[in-house]
Order: structure tokens, then C-alpha cells, then sequence
DNA sequence: CATGAATGAGCGTTCATTCAT
DNA sequence: GATGAATGAACGCTCATTCAT
């Protein structure tokens, strides 16, 4: 039963892996449908058989690409009382998504391209940083509700949160600058941003962090 | 004397114009180096006896660029009393820089270039934000000096208060999202990074802005 | 009985049909294989099991094109008394169906691929122009018989007539100059063939019409 | 003096050549941009430089294709006393002409190309078919002026006289039925051509030439 | 017998680079 | 030093043909 349908699904995959690695590695101008082709190990007339063009295939390349589960980086954020450890675990797992080599690609890819795929650019916005923004915005509010937390603007805080999270490792990740990231780092940066959303957007002024590193 | 040797700096200086308004508009793949030459007003030839390759020419092309004068930025800084003033100061013209058309150029072509050319986003680096940082700290660490600030780690705390202020307009200027943003925008991100930081790294509660917006 | 053996002609009539609509829209270079099967409304491969090639295809596309009755373009002319007016009916007859759009798109395409289909070309001559010629050198020598012409080469006078049908609306509507030819022209054209040849070959000077258009 | 001027255009003779004979043998779908580099002795890069597109190539060829010298067609007929001398000379010019390997080849390229350049059949015919229509009209004006013809409608008069020099000889060859066309088959068409002319529109009945032939 | 996925040679075109002038 | 004609490899893409199912 399975088989059947999944012939044609397996070799589109399969063209699509290729396509992937070589994106990733030469970009979108730099990567080339015979490359992609022999990648995927298949011949160049067949990837027109699966995809118009090469714009279509890197369109599909792209929506892939970004469909991350954003919901589990939350979801145990609601099922903890203390606001500061809830942040702590958001960041955390933030970060750790941000910093995956798809995610910087990605990344990478999109801000690269932006002018010649708007639309891109807007899937990708949409798909990631917005709902990531919208999913962050929705826990501030219930926090809110709850009352530990004290927030006039629950987007814009959503936004300041998301954007600690970028201090130093991001940036330096999106210039391939460095290679990897130890976790000493991302837990500096953690705290970092953290205390600071804290200290601005808290209650009880006791439960902040200290500064200190 | 001079005119002697200002000659072949004079062409030199007309290529790498010339380069910089292509690369500007077509990227590293999409520009040709046949449109450099017509836009420079020189012959192909020429520009191999100037620069060795594309490459090489796109390397220099992107070490002017980066060349942005950070000092202004940081200079009324130092002759403001109050911390929270300074700081508008300090990310009202941040976020200008940052988001005028040649930096956000720059930035794009840097970061889709990067694996190709590590060696630029490295100096984009050098001379982009890290100088930035570093012209941070050292305000940053004037002000604890004077007793204004409290602040345990003056280079993360300046990553922070920049990284703050990409808030919001930066990534969407960055993907093309938009093109242009208004100044309402530009001072409810300036105030939010000033109240963040001030909440976070101030002596003086009193002095911090409300953050109700 | 018949259906046993006419299934498969069915569909190599659906094929040829198919071939017919995308060979005169696109000529011979123009048309894809693909289209044809997507037109003809079957597989690729199904072209294959009844066509060994392109070439072939086009081959029995042109023969059955070329068969048109010619019959009734002369079948009237027997039975008309006075030459001038059978021949008025030969020649609009035949103006009419050689600037049929059938026709003109085959002229084209025979003419065009001449070269790269030699017989094809002998085979529309032999089925089109030259029965044309056979039969109105019949009917040419059945009027010398009856006393109503005096004809001596009726074979090449033939030929003069039906080249003189050809005058001015012929070369234009085969080079695509206008898309249409409206009946005062045809019937401008009908009687200057008629009346030179009348004049040329008819025994009985009083019956030519006047030149006067 | 000449050879700074000629250097550019002596390679670009060179190329439409080349173009002139892969178009004659393959027509315009048929000749592909290599081979006619190949034939050229260029490069395929070379041809792009001194031609925008494979289209615009074939526009050159064929308006420099159909420029013949009509006028010596037509210069001695008017030395002619003898409006039959002067038409024999005149049809034997004239069918020699359009039955020369050029000729031919331009009229089936250009027939078969109709649809996608109509242009380039517009200028076909101008330069051609029309431009001998015109020469053929003055000469029958004049000959009417002169008392020695007696024809009313000039215009269509001449198109008349000349589709009837492609009578038998004219549609053979450009079927490429036959590849020659011996001299004895040529002048029993002028003759013909001559003669319903001449019966149709002469003034002394006395001057035409006897039909049999 | 019908299918349509797969092939790969070939298409028109571009462009970084070279080099004779 | 400046030129721009020439190159040729590589590009995205098409399509007649094959063959396993």
C-alpha cells in the first residue's frame, strides 16, 4: 500500500536532499541543477520531471526548510511556576534551535536571496521569527494574567526576549565566524538575557537573577 | 607629484566605484564584470590590470564598505550628564546606521557570501561590530567609573544594548520585509533598549523612562 | 467483428488527429511529442507502440493530409455548356480550397521541410498540384473534343490556369502577409484567370468576357 | 584605411557566412548556434558578440538575402521595340532569378518561418514580389503610353505576367522535386507566359506568337 | 498493450578571463 | 597602460526516445 505511493514521493525526497546539501553548501546562484542533479543522484532531465524550474525547486527547498517545531521549545514553558526558570528554558531551547546548522543556512540563505524571492523572505518571517513571536507573546500574556509578570507591550517584549537571545553567539554563527558553540557560551547568554527581560518585565524584584556572571 | 601617482589611484578609485554601485544592486553572482567595466567606464581589460579576479575586486569592494565612521556615533555620548539621555543618543544613531540602504547591503552580500569568503565576514566584523562593541564597553565603562551605572560585565552588557537594538525593524529590513521604516518605529525600539538596559544596569531606578509606550 | 481490429485503429486515429492539431499549430520542429500525446489524450510510450519516430508520425500525417477530394472542384465543370462559366466554378473552387487553412498550413510545412523530407514533398506534389493538373487537363481536352477550345499543349495549360488562380491573394496568404481574403478579391482574381485564358485558348472571341474590371 | 575598418566587418561577414549556409541546409529550427560557429570558424561566445540572438542573426540573413538588383531585370526591356521581345526578356530574367539556389532557399525559410517572424515576410515581400510587381507595372504603363498595350488594370496585369513565369518549373523547385532545371523547360514557360499575355492584353493580334509550341 | 518516469545529448545564452594590438 | 574581441566552459532548460512496470 505504502509502496505504491511512496515511489514517486521517495525520488522527489531524494531530489530534494540534493537539492538541500547543495543550496546549503553553494547557495542559490552558486548551486547548479547538474550539481543538484548528481547529488541526488539522478539525471538532470528528471528534476524537471519533478520541478519546473530551479526557482520552484528552490521555493520548495526553502518551505521545507522551515518548518520547525516551534511548539515544543514552549511547551513545558507553561507547565512551570517560576517565570525566570520558564525564560530559561525558552532561551535555551531558542538558541539551541537558532544555532542549528539548518536554521543559520537558512537563514543565511533567505537574507541572501531576499531581493530576488520576496516572497520567501515573507514565508520565512512568517513561519519562523513571527510565530516564534507570536507563540513567545502568548505565554508573556498568560504570565500576565497570572500576575508575574508586569508587561505594557506583550509583543514588543516577545520581540526584545527573542532578540537577547541573538547576543554574541548568534551573529557570530550567521558569519560563519565560528564553527560551533560551547555551551558555557549560550548559557552566558541565557542568563544574560533573562535577567535583563526580568529585571525590566518582573514583579517580585527578589526573584531576578543576579548579574554577576 | 602627487598627480603622478594619483593617475592609477584615480582609475582604481573609478573601478571600485564602479563595483560598488553593481555589487549594490546585483550581489557577488549576479553582478558581471563586463556591467563593472560599462559602469566604471573603463574597458574589461582594465580592470584585470587593477584587480586580479572578481573576487579580489569584491574583496576590496567590501573593505571600503565597511570603513563606516563609528566615532560620531559614540562622540556626544561622553558630553551628556544623564546615562539615559546618552543612550537614546547612542541608538538613535545606531539604528540609523544600521539600517541605511548601504549597510543593509552590505550585510546581506556579507552574510550570503560568507562561506565563500570567510575571510570578509571577518573583517566585516573587525570593523563593523565589533568596533561598535568596543566603542560600547568603553562608554559603558566610563559610566560605572563616574558611578552611573552598575554593570559586572561591560562587553556583554554593550552586545545587549546593541542587539537590543535590532529589535524589531532590523530583521525586517534585513529580509526586505519592508523598505522603509518610520521614525515612530525606529524611537519605540530606541526606548525599549534604553529601558531594558537601564532597568537592568542603572544606579538610579528613579532615572529609568517608564516602559509603558 | 470490426471492433476486434478497430480498437487499435481508433486510437491510431486518435493519435494522428492529436498529431494533426499540435503539426499544423507548430509545424514540424515546433511540436513536442509530449504534445501530441497530451493532445491525442494517451501516454508518450503509447506514440512509440504506433510510431516508430517523430519523422514518422509527421510522415503519415502529412499523406493523410494531402487527401483531398478533388473530384467535386471539377465534377460541375461537365456539365456546364459554356467554357467561360465552367471555368469561373473551376477556378473559384479551387482558389477557395487552396486557401483553405488545411491547405496553406501544409504547403508550409511541406515547403519547410522539403529538404529534410524529400518524399514528403513528392508525395503532396503527386497527391495535390498534380492530380489538379490531371484533372484539369481532362476537362481541357473534353472541350477540344466538343470544338469549345483549342488547346495544343492541354497539360501545360493546365498548369497556366491553376498557377494564374495563384495570383496575388496565393503568395500573400502563404506568407502570413494578411489572415484573411475577402470574396471582390477571389472573384477579382477568378476572372482575370479565366480571361486570359479564354482569350489565349477559346475558339469563339465574342464569348471571352471584357478585361475591363 | 580600409583594414582598420574592415577587421569587425570582415568577421562579421564571416559569421553570416556561416549563418547563411547552416540556415540555407537546416532552416531556422534546424541550425543551431554551434554549428554555425562551428561553420563560421568562431567561437559560439564570438557570435554573441556581434549578433544579440540567434534571432536577430537570422533577421540579417535574410534581409541581406533579399536584396537582388531587380533593376537589371527590367533595364533593357524598355531599349525593346517589340513589346514580345521585351517580355520574353524580361520572364527569362525574372525566372532565372527566382529558380537560383538563393532564391529558393530564401522563399522556403521565410514561408516556413512566416508564423514566427512575420516581420521578415514583410520584408520579403516588399523587397521582393512587390518591388517586381512595381518594375513590371511601370514597364506596362509605359507600354500602354506607347500605344502597344492595351491593359486595364496594370497593377494586376503585371502580377498576372509574373505568376505565370512559375508556372511547371517554379513550385518544383521549390518542393525540391527536382534539383535543375534545364533550359528547354525555362523557355517553354516564357513562351506560354508570353503568349496568354500577350493575347490578353496585345494590341496587334498579328505580333503574338503562335501557341503551338 | 499502455504507461510515464528516466535519460542525456543538445539547445540558446552568459560571462570571467586572456591576449594581441 | 588600455583596449575589447575572442574564448569556451558552464549555465538553465527541452525533448525524442527508452524501458521497467
Amino acid at each position: 500500500m505504502i509502496d505504491q505511493d511512496d515511489l514517486p514521493n521517495a525520488k522527489r525526497r531524494q531530489i530534494i536532499h540534493g537539492a538541500e546539501l547543495v543550496f546549503t553548501e553553494c547557495g542559490y546562484e552558486g548551486a547548479s541543477m547538474s550539481r543538484i542533479a548528481l547529488q541526488a543522484g539522478v539525471s538532470k532531465g528528471t528534476l524537471y520531471n519533478y520541478f519546473d524550474s530551479k526557482s520552484t525547486l528552490f521555493a520548495v527547498f526553502v518551505e521545507q526548510m522551515v518548518s520547525v517545531n516551534l511548539a515544543n521549545i514552549f511547551q513545558q514553558a507553561d507547565e512551570e511556576d517560576d517565570p525566570g526558570a520558564a525564560l530559561h528554558a525558552i532561551a535555551l531551547r531558542m538558541m539551541k534551535m537558532m544555532l542549528s546548522p539548518g536554521s543559520l543556512v537558512l537563514y543565511r540563505i533567505v537574507v541572501s536571496e531576499a531581493r530576488k524571492f520576496p516572497h520567501l523572505a515573507t514565508v520565512f518571517w512568517q513561519t519562523g521569527p513571527f510565530r516564534a513571536i507570536e507563540h513567545m507573546r502568548g505565554w508573556i500574556e498568560r504570565q500576565v494574567a497570572l500576575g508575574r509578570l508586569d508587561v505594557p507591550d506583550p509583543t514588543f517584549a516577545a520581540e526584545q526576549f527573542l532578540v537577547l537571545c541573538q547576543t554574541r553567539v548568534g551573529i557570530q554563527r550567521r558569519l560563519q565566524l565560528v564553527d560551533e558553540t560551547n555551551d558555557a557560551d549560550i548559557e552566558r547568554v541565557v542568563q544574560g538575557a533573562v535577567y535583563l527581560f526580568l529585571k525590566g518585565y518582573g514583579v517580585d524584584p527578589l526573584a531576578s537573577p543576579e548579574p554577576r556572571s
